[in-house]
DNA sequence: ACGAAAATCGAAAACGTTTTCGGTTAAGAA
DNA sequence: TTCTTAACCGAAAACGTTTTCGATTTTCGT
């Protein structure tokens, strides 16, 4: 009834307790009649290592920690997927957690990571992050650490990011090509990284292509959501109704622009094109689908965990990696939102 | 540099362990005096305790599982949401873990929880799933089980759930009301019991107001997504183009669906009326805006999580407590997909 | 049959904490 | 002063595992 341990084993055996370990995990020192003995009586008593036991003398916890801004969201979902089929196949569990772009609740996450002991940390940061403070301790306490898509460049740690600003550059240079004249941008909050970056990049392609860039194109979009998508489409309306392509920083506020147009009868892509970011998984089943960027999440996730795991075994061995920056490549998808 | 143990702080007082470990839990037996310099120093080398250890000692990890088919859901990412806030209150890890509505991962997830010794557990079935030995296995490991949303009937444990039937009944008696005459419905796999259910409210809220129920107007999308609500669509307007509205299992199906018809030109909600399931977040964001039976999943996660909670305490006290099952209400969200 | 080498085993310490229970000290009562 | 009681402290065991290192046994060549 009660929790099975070596010691059971062991008794029921005869022998000790060391040998019944050394057994189960195919020491060489012991003899392959007592190996299968050990075995067969473990499985039949059905044993399971008490882990707790094995993590204070081990030392690991064989559990990663990742923080991700939010779980709702086709891209993070596939990194997700990526990071845990590869935790998996090395037997380590990730605990998700998620910092609801909050600051506050991303050092809190930190924390409990750490007070569990995870033997790593992958995260991508919340957009309003910008004291690092909670980072340069994960550091300081010597966990492995991997930023992947939203990172900050002031964290020496290897990072798994994309080229915002080519892809944005892509996305725009898309909407050039199908015939846009006047472009306008519906662009995130002003500090992170990516916002900026992508901001960069649309802009970059106008020079590039002999389109002025007219500042007052460029729209904020604070929380880069649906909601936030509409009401720029709206403003838009009003008071640029030349334009006619859009690019915006994510698929989410592309899909709250295009619910806008439908309802007041702008044809899209006809009167007004536009490009999203990240090819979630709606961009595909509104009408009309949205032309945008294709982020590789999973091989994202996938080379997120592999890079940490390279760092966790490194340490382990005493001879720490230096910081790896990977950048992956992005595609457009043209699908009815452009010409 | 390294670990900062209770022996550490204990050496540096020249006091016990014992006297500071009682100290740092504020135990009756340790004067006011010794209680602020343990602290004190605690906090000057930023004491932390080892969690394997306390584990270890308590047999207990205050850590419990959550297993779900899939997290990028709105539904599911708002019961995790009403989880994680109830499980921090009371110092609770939450290990979110997806199934992919395979028995097969739903089962090694299990497995893997009961290895890393969780309290307890919180289970969406996967749709998938008829063997119910895991579950089983879990209840037999004594550990706390709280199943919410896809239940099984045959596990004696608490359940937080919602009327399916009544609600699906609900969905289609606002169709009947809105005009609809000849109602299809796109239903699930065969199995799940909320696909029954929800298939049983469809069919009786016919036979309430006079519609004859005919079969043939019943598609079966095996893995309910986009794709199959494409194809069911795509069937419908061949076989049946007399029918003026449909109940779909869920919104990602009548999403599909919705998609056909805009491209087809056949009019919703004027040719067509579509009710969806779950209030997924796409739903108000596509042209035209679904209809939909609201889940209140923040509420079943709060719920689902404080049972668990009662039932480990309990179950320390050595008092297990008896099955308990809440269903929770839910409502019909008017939006433009319907008249 | 003898010894050396190889194969096999086990005692014990260690990981860091919690908690029981007995011991010591201080305070107060007689 | 001496005894009783309360307040405070600490030794030690326990949780279940891993791993080192020494001890014992077996094997095998001569």
């Amino acid at each position: 009834m009660k929790q099975v341990t070596l010691k059971q084993i062991a008794e029921n055996l005869g022998i000790s307790i060391t040998t019944v370990s050394k057994a189960l995990k195919n020491y060489p020192d012991v003899s392959k009649k007592t190996k299968a003995l050990v075995k067969e009586e473990a499985k039949k008593l059905q044993y399971k290592p008490n882990v707790f036991a094995v993590n204070l003398r081990t030392k690991q916890s064989k559990t990663v920690g990742l923080i991700i801004p939010e779980v709702v969201h086709h891209f993070f979902s596939s990194v997700i997927n990526g990071i845990i089929e590869q935790a998996e196949k090395k037997g380590y569990l990730v605990i998700i957690l998620q910092s609801n772009e909050s600051y506050k609740l991303e050092k809190k996450q930190i924390d409990l990571l750490i007070s569990k002991r995870v033997d790593g940390i992958m995260i991508s940061l919340a957009s309003t992050t910008v004291d690092i403070s909670h980072l340069q301790e994960v550091q300081s306490l010597d966990i492995p650490l991997v930023m992947f898509d939203k990172i900050s460049k002031l964290i020496p740690c290897s990072k798994i990011v994309i080229d915002d600003r080519k892809a944005a550059y892509d996305a725009t240079k898309h909407l050039i090509d199908s015939g846009c004249k006047r472009i306008a941008h519906f662009r995130g909050a002003l500090l992170p990284q990516n916002s900026i970056d992508r901001f960069l990049g649309y802009k970059k392609a106008l020079e590039d292509h002999g389109l002025t860039y007219d500042p007052s194109l460029v729209y904020i979009c604070e929380n880069v959501n649906y909601e936030e998508g509409r009401e720029a489409a709206e403003r838009l309306l009003k008071e640029h109704n030349d334009v006619d392509g859009i690019f915006t920083i994510t698929d989410l506020v592309a899909v709250g622009a295009i619910a806008v147009f439908n309802e007041r009868g702008v044809k899209v892509p006809d009167d007004i094109s536009i490009m999203g970011f990240s090819n979630w998984f709606v961009s595909q089943a509104i009408t009309p689908s949205l032309s945008t960027i294709d982020q590789p999440g999973y091989e994202m996730g996938k080379r997120t965990f592999k890079q940490l795991y390279k760092e966790m075994k490194a340490k382990k061995e005493g001879a720490p990696l230096p910081p790896k920056i990977k950048t992956l490549d992005t595609f457009v998808i043209k699908r009815n939102s452009t010409k």
